[in-house]
DNA sequence: TGGTACCAAGCAAGCGTTCGGTCAAGGGCG
DNA sequence: CGCCCTTGACCGAACGCTTGCTTGGTACCA
């Protein structure tokens, strides 16, 4: 029954009841003792693998941050179509939100908690980032005639960005399908709900 | 300049502070204390005004939620047409949320906290009817042939509210007025980004 | 024998809440 | 008019509880 884990599995494991219980709750509203008794242990005990409750949200925020970065930057190398490039980050968003769901609760629960430390001054460098991308984006579709000509871009951004990020959240995703929710997003994204 | 003023003046005046501070850290995230200091008293004479910190949060999440659904139900009164239906429920939401900011951060930050509380039982009545209004809109407009055939309608409306009481929740709405954001939203919402 | 993983116990700080007491304002009454 | 007595608003201090975190010790495996 139980593995004998190597010392770098036992901690990923609970970074990621972590995750879990951060995804469901929040980073601020879960305490120590309910990721402790997760795991099985006493609370005092996960302070041999962290030195700090922040640490282990250190951990989950910039994997994930990581990860959607790169997805960004990777849509946006492989194309010139502004489209398809949007297209493209809608995907790699989805799918990384879905494999991050603790980070995101995080982001939308505790971003003042956390964006006011200096230790995770990284959280805005990278929002930056990505907010620069959708914006290029978008202007460039503009430019092209493929996109309204009197579109918002900063507007339309804050929406998208949102938007995208918002289903992750929605407890019940067991209705729809992760590949669902990007047909309908992107469908409404460029057609919207009109006939 | 210090107006005595009524009983229910100044109980409505504390409610305002902490409204304040509840849209800006949530309401789990503020303390009596904050709101006490927002006030210039002590955090236990507050307890002379309401019983419980529960109670003020109470207060305001109702008046939110009756006026949204006050204004979902004129929508749908005063039209058969789904399209302006759908556009009157727009205006009249976003009207409410910029008045009642606390309320909506309360429902994204702490809807665990709450929704379990027997207290709040109506946080998911409230929830139901707003849902059943947007799909019967959605469903109708898909019969009369004005939206698309293939629309989830479940799936759009789970979009659509999320992202209608999005812009709220943005702190520097200085950048946009309530106008824009309405316009950028039902814009989106009907023509989508393309040209 | 040394290090890893854990337990048992407890600390200080912060939380929502309670409670006895103070004090100025104001209406009733002789 | 002057006195009394109620009342509403608030203070100061404490309560019980939970929080993140620390400490000292121990079982176990290599």
């Amino acid at each position: 029954m139980t593995q004998s884990k190597s010392p770098s599995e036992r901690r990923a494991h609970l970074v990621r009841l972590a995750g879990d219980l951060f995804a469901e709750k929040g980073f601020r509203a879960t305490t120590v003792r309910e990721i402790a008794d997760a795991a099985g242990i006493l609370s005092g005990s996960l302070y041999h693998h962290f030195d700090s409750k922040e640490s282990i949200g250190d951990e989950i925020l910039s994997a994930f941050l990581e990860d959607v970065l790169a997805g960004y930057r990777e849509a946006v190398r492989d194309t010139d179509d502004p489209r398809t490039a949007i297209e493209q980050i809608v995907r790699s968003s989805t799918a990384n939100l879905s494999r991050h769901r603790a980070a995101l609760t995080m982001l939308q629960n505790d971003w003042n908690y956390f964006s006011g430390q200096p230790r995770f001054a990284y959280l805005r460098t990278a929002m930056k980032e990505i907010e620069q991308t959708w914006i290029e984006q978008l202007e460039r579709g503009r430019e092209t005639g493929q996109f309204r000509a009197d579109l918002d871009t900063r507007l339309t951004y804050r929406l998208l960005r949102d938007i995208l990020w918002l289903p992750t959240s929605w407890r019940s995703s067991a209705t729809w399908s992760t590949d669902q929710i990007i047909d309908g997003l992107l469908r409404l994204l460029f057609d919207g709900i009109r006939a």
